[in-house]
Order: C-alpha cells, then structure tokens, then sequence
DNA sequence: TTATATTTAGAATATAATTCTATATATTTA
DNA sequence: TAAATATATAGAATTATATTCTAAATATAA
C-alpha cells in the first residue's frame, strides 16, 4: 500500500517528471534519499508504468482527431480477438477501448487532413470485415487535455 | 521546421522519457552535444510540451473509466464558455474534447466505483443546466493504451 | 570559389542520481 | 510496558548524467 507521501509523488510526477528528486524532497519537507527511494519502489511495484515525454499533436502536422465509435457483426471470442489484432496495426489508431454499451469500440484516431482520414476510413477500416458500423466524431478542440489521474 | 534525426528523437522521447541522452545518441549515431541541442531545441520551439510519468489507474484505485457523450441545449459562445468552464472543475473529468457531429462534448471521466460515478453524474454533472443529454459509454477494457502520435 | 552560418565532436564542468553508513522512527513481540 | 526488529530517514561519498565550452567539420549562401 502507498502513504499519502507517496501519492504526492505520484500528483508531482504526473505533472511533471523532469522534477529533481532535490525539487520533490524540498517540496515535501523531505531528503533525497527517501524520495529516490520511494520513486523506485513506485515504478517497482507498477505505480508509475513509465515516462513519456508528450508531443504537440498540431506541431507534428496531425491536424484532425477523431473518435470512432464501432459496432461488430459477430461478437464471439474469436472474432473479438481477430478485430483487436487487426486494429492494433494502424498507426493513425493511438488508443481503442471495448466498451459495454451500445457499441462495442471506442477508437481514437490522429490524421493529417481529411483525405489521410478518409483514405483511413475506407481503406484501412473498412478492410476489417465483421465491422457493422462505424461513427465519426470530429474534435473541434481540446478543452481539457489530459492532465493525468485524480489521486486523492 | 524539423528533420530526421528531430523525429527520431521525438519518437524515442515518447516512448521513453527516461533514454539518457548518450543512449539516443548510440542509437542516432550522434554524439551528446546535438542531441542534447535538438532536445533543446524541440522544447522551446513547443515540439515537446512536456514530460510525465504515466500512473496505473487501476493500482490507485480507479476501477471505473467511462466516456460520456454530452449534448447541450443552448450553444452561443456564452454558453460553451460557462459549460467548459464547469466541467474543468471536476477532476473526475480527465479529458473533454468538444465535438462536431452529432453531440456536443465527449469526456472522459475516472471514478474508483460505480457509486462514486453515479455521485459524479447525478450530483456534479446534474449541477450544470444546459446539459439536454448525457450518454454514458463504460470502458470494459484498454485494448490499445494510449502510446503517443504516429510521427513519420 | 570564398565567406558565413550551422552542426557536430570531444573535453571540461556542473548538476543530479545513486549508493552507503549511521541515526531515528515506527512496529512487533515477549 | 520494554526490548527487539524492521522500516524510514538524513547526510556524506560516489557515480552517472546533463550542460557548457572550444574547435573542427559540414552545409549554405554570396
């Protein structure tokens, strides 16, 4: 289990992983090496999974995000299996959730222009078959983008 | 505007924000100093906006991730403002984008059970008017976790 | 071609991460 | 409760990394 000191580790880095562990120490009224300590028993024990740095999506010439909500045909196992193998492949797919709802994917996909995304949609897409439906929701803006999760 | 080697780094940093700048260099078959430049370079030029460590939702109690499609009644600017300035607030809301099509808003939320998240949307989310409907979509399961931008 | 700017390598320095030892704090057990 | 054990911490020492500097190499422009 982790202490409260631990979770402001966890809010400090999620915001910003370049903080020394001087800087964190400082911040929590704490040496060095119980931070270096507590951080690597974070990552450890699967807290902290990794460290990335993050990429404005407009600067390297992504303009359009979409979200793709996706119905299948058939819903066996296999095909399960078979539609997540195939989706996984496509580059401009930056992450898919299966969904318990009313459909059964949520995809969400990073083009260039409309074109890139249109050539998507009907070519890499569409080559899926057991794919009943697919709807389109264009990102106009990011209001709030991601900043990590609440830890409390 | 960037090259090559820039996007090499951009993809490695992505991955990994934890690669020593000598190690990008033995993959680059640079020396320190300009990859240590480049880096600099991409993050005053806003390339790279930032660098955080990514935390396990389920690890910090967060068992319940749910997308929630958002339409609203009224849309002059004075009531998009007032609406995202609300949802801001919530810091169950990780994310919001605002869409073109056939709703108005997609968020993202996390909750550490079902209870917490019917709180959230019959408490909090209920608390903003001009909300028409609300579509919850639950995520069963991450198939792709979000892995950065495809740069080429 | 020559001149100018840009990029790079390699050494030198500064800063940060990591390790180590000893002390303090908390926890367990008799 | 008190002693014993485990855990967490501070501070110094070491190692590794980031950063700066100088000069050479490469590319670009005149």
């Amino acid at each position: 289990m982790i202490d409260s000191v631990d979770k402001s580790i966890l809010k400090l880095l999620q915001s910003d992983a370049k903080l020394t562990i001087k800087e964190i120490g400082n911040k929590l009224n704490l040496s060095a090496t119980p931070i270096f300590e507590r951080i690597k028993r974070l990552e450890r024990s699967g807290y902290i999974t990794s460290y990335k740095a993050l990429i404005d999506r407009k600067k390297v010439g992504l303009s359009l995000m979409v979200f793709c909500d996706i119905s299948l045909n058939q819903h066996h196992a296999s095909h399960i299996a078979k539609f997540e193998k195939d989706i996984q492949q496509f580059n401009e797919v930056i992450a898919c959730y299966h969904i318990g709802g009313s459909f059964d994917y949520l995809i969400k996909v990073v083009a260039k222009d409309m074109d890139e995304y249109q050539n998507f949609v009907s070519k890499k897409l569409a080559s899926i078959d057991n794919i009943r439906k697919v709807q389109s929701s264009f990102v106009m803006r990011e209001v709030k983008t991601p900043i990590g999760l609440p830890i409390n």
